[in-house]
DNA sequence: ATGACGGAAGTTTTCCGA
C-alpha cells in the first residue's frame, strides 16, 4: 500500500500536475493540503474519472484539505473532535487494505498552521492546535493502531532537515517549542517513516519560489509522514519525489510518498 | 532591514504563505 502527501498551494492550479503526479505514481492514497477551494468547486468528477474517490473539506483563498484514494473512504472525520476551528486543516478517514478488520488503516491528513512567526499570535495558534492534534490522536491510536499522520507539518524537526540551521536557528519553522511538539508527537508511538531508511544528506520538501532557492537546494523538510508502531516493520520506504518542484508554475512543496 | 515569488481576491493593491 502506497500513501504519499503533497502541499498543492491551490488545487485550482494544480490539478494538472496532481492527474500527471497520479498518472506515473498510481499510489493507493494522496493528501492534498492548501486546496484553497470550496467545496462546491471540488475536482471530484475529473479525479473520479482519474480512478480517484475524493473526501474534502476546504475553503476559499487559505487552507484546505483532501484524501484521494482508489479505495472508498469510511468514517470520515472532518477538523479535531471537540476544536472549534474554523480553518480546513484536518481530514480523517479509514481505509482497509485486505477484508480482515485489523488491517484497517486510520489516515489522518493535516495542515498545521504556519505560525508566522515566534512572536505572533499565529504561533500561540499553531502551539495550542499540535497540543489539541496530539490529545486527539492520543485517543485515535487506542481505536486505530494502525494509523498514518501524513501531511505539511510546518516543523522541520531536526537541523538536518534545514539547508541553513544557523540562519533559522529560533526560527518559526524550526524553533524549540514547535520541535518539542514534534517530538511530542512521536511520543505517542509515531514514526517518522523517512527516518527509517538511509536518505540523502540536504533531503527537503520545500522550497521557497524566491531567490532560486530549489535550483540552489535552499530548502526544509517539513512535510512528513508518521507512522504508528504497528506499521513501522511492514513500511518499506519513504521517499521525497522532487519532480514535481521542477515542472512549470510548480507547488512550493514536493510529494513524499510511503509504501507499507 | 527589506524584499524576493506565487496565489487569491477582485480591481489595482493587499494579504498571506514558509
Amino acid at each position: 500500500m502506497k500513501l504519499a502527501t503533497w502541499n498543492v498551494n491551490s488545487l485550482k492550479v494544480r490539478l494538472p500536475h496532481v492527474l500527471d503526479w497520479l498518472a506515473a505514481n498510481p499510489v493507493d492514497v494522496l493528501c492534498l493540503q492548501e486546496t484553497k477551494q470550496q467545496d462546491s468547486d471540488f475536482p471530484q468528477a475529473e479525479l473520479q474519472a482519474a480512478g480517484y474517490h475524493s473526501v474534502f473539506s476546504g475553503q476559499k483563498t487559505y487552507n484546505g484539505v483532501a484524501i484521494l484514494s482508489r479505495e472508498s473512504a469510511s468514517d470520515v472525520q472532518f477538523g479535531i473532535p471537540d476544536h472549534a476551528d474554523e480553518q480546513k486543516r484536518v481530514i480523517a478517514a479509514t481505509f482497509t487494505s485486505g477484508s480482515i478488520a485489523s488491517d484497517r488503516i486510520r489516515v489522518v491528513c493535516v495542515y498545521v498552521p504556519n505560525g508566522q512567526s515566534v512572536d505572533s499570535d499565529k504561533y500561540h495558534y499553531k502551539l495550542k492546535w499540535l497540543v489539541a492534534l496530539h490529545d486527539w490522536l492520543k485517543e485515535e491510536l487506542t481505536r486505530y493502531p494502525k494509523l498514518v499522520l501524513l501531511g505539511d507539518y510546518n516543523i522541520a524537526p531536526e537541523d538536518r532537515d534545514v539547508h541553513d540551521p544557523i540562519a533559522w536557528q529560533g526560527n518559526v519553522l524550526v524553533s524549540e517549542p514547535e520541535r518539542q511538539q514534534f517530538k511530542n508527537l512521536a511520543q505517542l508511538g509515531l514514526r517518522d517513516s523517512f527516518r527509517l531508511f538511509e536518505q540523502a544528506e540536504k533531503s527537503y520538501s520545500w522550497w521557497d519560489y524566491r531567490m532560486m532557492a530549489f535550483r540552489r537546494n535552499h530548502g526544509l523538510r517539513i512535510d512528513h509522514i508518521l507512522i504508528s508502531e504497528p506499521l513501522v516493520a511492514q513500511c518499506k520506504s519513504c521517499v521525497i519525489d522532487k519532480a514535481p518542484r521542477k515542472l512549470e508554475r510548480p507547488s512550493d512543496h514536493t510529494p513524499v510518498v510511503v509504501e507499507l
